[in-house]
DNA sequence: TAGAAAATATGAACAATATTCATATTCAAA
DNA sequence: TTTGAATATGAATATTGTTCATATTTTCTA
């Protein structure tokens, strides 16, 4: 099984070095030109044009164009996994892992754009893809949060949805606006970890107690 | 100016009844194929067939494909902006605008599963216009959250983000569970609520106070 | 109400693009 | 070196977004 490739359905992993090579370039001009001008703007002549091998190339090892979306999105998947795991090894509180978490998944985002465009944009392109992606991630998360217990609320699943919604949309204001990684960090410190712990809100003054 | 025409560019508003019927079943047909099979495999002649209307048609009342997109984006943005209008209309505090308002937008993902394809797929479509949705919702929501007082922290765009991102993964949540109106008020009251005015987390045990 | 002008309807024709396939070349194992 | 498997190639095909010349319907005016 060669090295970094992932086995996922509408691919053929190449036997040969030629192969490999090719391949690599294909899923690197994909990536580029998708990030660029967009999944439906970017033809699979213009992959082969700029990965300099013939359209034919191309279908000998992705079975259709939505294929090699499906291969970069497991492969963000893995990256995303693979970083938030290694952001968090050495903390030891769920405080610690979420400050940790949530700040390399914002950072992620900010850096590599393309995760929501991939990500977001698999809904309309496999839906069932979309659905798996999010249902196994919160399925972790949650499980994580029962474990490490310091979890205020009994429903961990919902309060997994809410984590990813906070990380996730604090990643999309962070790509608008462009910002770096202190100012990342500030918000962390001064918004993100007071709202987890205090909450957001005052009580609702007129409900009765 | 014909009555539920959004004014789009990209858009011919028709000037008789004839095109006003047309128009419709194209919009109709549209949204009805979208949901189900998905933007792009949705051709046009799709389209023109199930609302009973030749390709032709189609060109008069959308410059392109994506027009149509553009139009149910704007539909969808309206409809959410008075549905959340109507639903906190009589609240007085931002806690009860918070309860209703993110119960109302749950349950508005559940009976329209559609607007997460055509909100979030529309970045893969027209990036500038995803953008353009967000910004101008964080900044509205800021603005009132920064007008009702009540919030704890100074950055109420950060909050306003925060709060977005708890709405629509809970609403992700319950689209794919199917919750009902009981459990989504079940959630809303045990854990989002108590989650937004005590926090999610027991405060780090190992940092300095 | 007649008739002209504007609005709308139509589907064949065109252009772009995803996908296939027969043929040629390269690779790897014996 | 030989041979079969793997890979490369680009012309050909099928699908689909878009255009356009022509026909029909609606609206307005005299």
């Amino acid at each position: 099984m060669p090295d970094k490739m992932i086995r996922v359905k509408g691919i053929n992993i190449p036997k040969t070095e030629l192969g490999k090579t090719k391949m690599e370039k294909l899923l690197a001009s994909s990536e580029e030109l998708f990030a660029n001008k967009g999944f439906y703007s970017t033809s699979i002549s213009d992959i082969c044009k700029h990965a300099g091998t013939a359209v034919g190339t191309f279908y000998i090892y992705f079975d259709t164009k939505t294929d090699v979306y499906k291969y970069l999105m497991e492969t963000y998947k893995k990256e995303i996994k693979d970083r938030l795991a290694a952001s968090i090894g050495n903390c030891q509180t769920r405080y610690e892992k979420e400050y940790e978490g949530i700040k390399c998944f914002i950072k992620y985002a900010v850096s590599t754009p393309n995760v929501y465009n991939i990500i977001w944009g698999s809904l309309s392109i496999d839906r069932q893809m979309f659905v798996d992606y999010y249902e196994s991630f919160a399925e972790s998360y949650s499980r994580a949060l029962e474990h490490d217990g310091e979890v205020t609320l009994s429903d961990t699943e919902s309060v997994a949805y809410m984590l990813m919604g906070i990380s996730n949309f604090l990643g999309l204001k962070a790509m608008f606006t462009g910002m770096n990684e202190e100012q990342i960090d500030n918000m962390m410190k001064q918004t993100v970890m007071p709202a987890l712990t205090n909450g957001i809100l005052k009580y609702d003054i007129t409900r009765e107690e």
